[in-house]
DNA sequence: TTACAATTGTTAACACATTCACATAGTGCT
DNA sequence: AGCACTATGTGAATGTGTTAACAATTGTAA
């Protein structure tokens, strides 16, 4: 297959990953501050908000254009609008969750919908206990109609909460059944086919970088 | 050589947070090699496993000095034992989680001991239906009580996992009891004491990341 | 013992990210 | 309308992270 990587400029240009990473946080604090009523706002008076520094905010920004004017700052309402477009905030992406246990759980509960444009439409597990029960509103099926239910609602994204044992090998269905992100939470650094994206969230990691940090150096900055 | 004791001791201060960040992949790794009988290994068969590249994972280790053979590679029991120190793994830490919603509940069940070096030994709520229970055999205290269990039980490390209003507040109190390691589970950009690290994991903004990828027809590593 | 194959440790180049610093352009006051 | 501010947008400098390439060194086999 070829690669389109020059074919890109859809929604937004060729943007850093570090900017990219930076958006939601932008565009959840801009949702924050339009609710409380402010309507401008400097890269100064962001900085502060969301600890990036100035400079780093503009240059962000610069990359979707000038979005700002000299001497104002930036509206906020414009800008949200703005960021909830490159965002894709006003399409539902459908997501799946896969392994029902303990934090499995907890993520059905924490309602992504309500602070993000996505939803847990369907959840999977092997617990015949739970299969075609509903929990917090969301249909657990059996993890054997993974690839129908996939392909059926149209699913592009799936959380993964198996335990580490089985991940792999889920990850390889979740792959074949077309999925294109896995927000992995296991431990373990899967091997997808490359137009697969993984985004690893490894909890035990966080805390043990905190712990390092903590240990080896007294003090020091953010 | 003869000195690798002291580059352990002293070495924190030199290694780049990029580093930092892939040692306790590296050393779970490491581990499940161990326990599955490999005795040696080189920069790039634990490149395969990890994800990094090899001359990444050469230059990570070499920042802790000459940890390999040349022709041979790296002798995993002995690297594991020297990550294992660096990760400070034979001294167990305290950790308190504040706030037993659902994801509190989800990360007092997880059992960050079986995979690290920490163990949540209270937790903290203002619910006064569990307030004075045990779940999964950790005591949910008042949060009324902050200071005081903190300071008795010398906790160094707390996970903040309540609702957005009253995160900022929180933080504040855990760095007034003296806390040096927050990790941060609201959306919210806290505001700390500069000797107190925090560490963000922002659920919502890793799937928001994801999405804006997958969406963006871009495809590179975490 | 010597030769060969394997693999490290590291230099230098590159790539990506942040920050400084300021010309520029627009705001808002009088 | 003019002037003093303000805050953007960005070139240049700096900082941080990754990778190609290879001399140096060791294990292993004959």
């Amino acid at each position: 297959m070829s690669e389109e990587k020059e074919n890109m400029q859809t929604a937004g240009k060729d943007i850093p990953r570090a900017t990219a990473r930076r958006l939601p946080i932008y565009y959840r604090y801009l949702k924050i501050l339009l609710d409380s009523g402010v309507t401008r706002i400097s890269s100064n008076e962001l900085s502060k908000a969301v600890k990036f520094d100035a400079a780093t905010i503009r240059r962000d920004f610069s990359y979707f254009g000038a979005l700002g004017k000299r001497g104002y700052g930036y509206d906020v309402k414009e800008l949200m609008e703005f960021f909830g477009d490159i965002l894709n905030q006003d399409n539902l992406a459908s997501v799946a969750l896969i392994g029902v246990g303990n934090l499995g759980q907890a993520l059905l509960n924490f309602n992504f919908h309500q602070s993000s444009n996505a939803r847990i439409s369907a959840a999977f597990d092997v617990n015949p206990e739970i299969v075609n029960t509903i929990q917090s509103g969301v249909p657990i099926y059996s993890t054997d109609d993974l690839e129908k239910q996939i392909q059926d609602q149209r699913i592009e994204v799936a959380i993964l909460t198996v335990p580490a044992e089985v991940a792999q090998q889920t990850a390889k269905r979740l792959a074949n059944a077309g999925i294109q992100g896995i927000l992995n939470f296991t431990p373990l650094r899967l091997d997808v086919p490359k137009e697969v994206r993984v985004q690893n969230v490894d909890l035990t990691n966080e805390l043990q970088i905190l712990l390092y940090f903590i240990n080896n150096f007294e003090k020091d900055e953010n």
